[in-house]
DNA sequence: ACAATACTCAACCATTCGGTTGAAGACAAG
DNA sequence: CTTGTCTTCAACCGAATGGTTGAGTATTGT
């Protein structure tokens, strides 16, 4: 149980772990955008989205385009798949787990009932 | 589209973007632990580790049960349930428009292609 | 009663983060 | 060529993070 990909997992949650971010991502599934698109969206300045821009271009999770003097940013869903999987893969273990461990209890439970009835 | 549970996400996601909270996680996964017990298995201090455990028990994801001196951790799926959903939920929408925008591309491609030849 | 154990709390430190402002760079349009 | 537009870069700021150490508080064991 080896995580070979901790640092982009560390990069995606990290990015995605901000509100802004997270809405410049579903700006972004509606359609590839420049810096200042976005930033017109937000009650900051430019220069805290073109920050928030690149802390998700590091993460992997948005693509930058140069064109002319603008920036395209495109949504790159390659890591967020990867970051899914792995959420899903524990959630499912965790959850496998924790119900085992509630069936035990129940059990316990029932036998304790019966011995002291 | 509506975030009512945004800064539940910004907890957990900011929690899970860190590889020593992730480990914990998945050794709380094996079996409830104390925290002592917890801070043998990293190359830290008892007392970081008591800091990483409180910030997984203030997103949630956590659930300490003081008996006696120790501390007993135990894992709590809910949160996660609920990250994962939302992570699992964009990702297969924005697969989906990068999909349909692939195609569109694609579809021009084809008809440049006609276009010229 | 005393010592050891399992913790938390508080202070501190360096680094990162989220935001600002001001400047400078690259391109477009007149 | 000059002006305006889109953007980054750099410096700065306050707050949060991840770590340390030191002290204090319960609880357990002898």
């Amino acid at each position: 149980m080896r995580h070979a990909t901790a640092p982009v997992l560390d990069q995606v949650y990290g990015a995605i772990a901000d509100p802004t971010r997270r809405a410049i991502l579903a700006l972004l599934a509606a359609g590839d955008e420049n810096v200042g698109g976005l930033a017109g969206r937000f009650p900051m300045s430019f220069n805290a989205v073109s920050k928030h821009v690149k802390v998700l271009e590091r993460a992997g999770l948005v693509r930058r385009r140069v064109r002319g003097r603008e920036h395209v940013l495109r949504l790159q869903p390659g890591p967020l798949r990867e970051a899914s999987r792995w959420l899903e893969h524990y959630r499912t273990f965790w959850d496998a787990r924790l119900d085992a461990l509630e069936a035990m209890l129940v059990k316990d439970a029932r036998r304790a009932g019966r011995s002291h009835t």
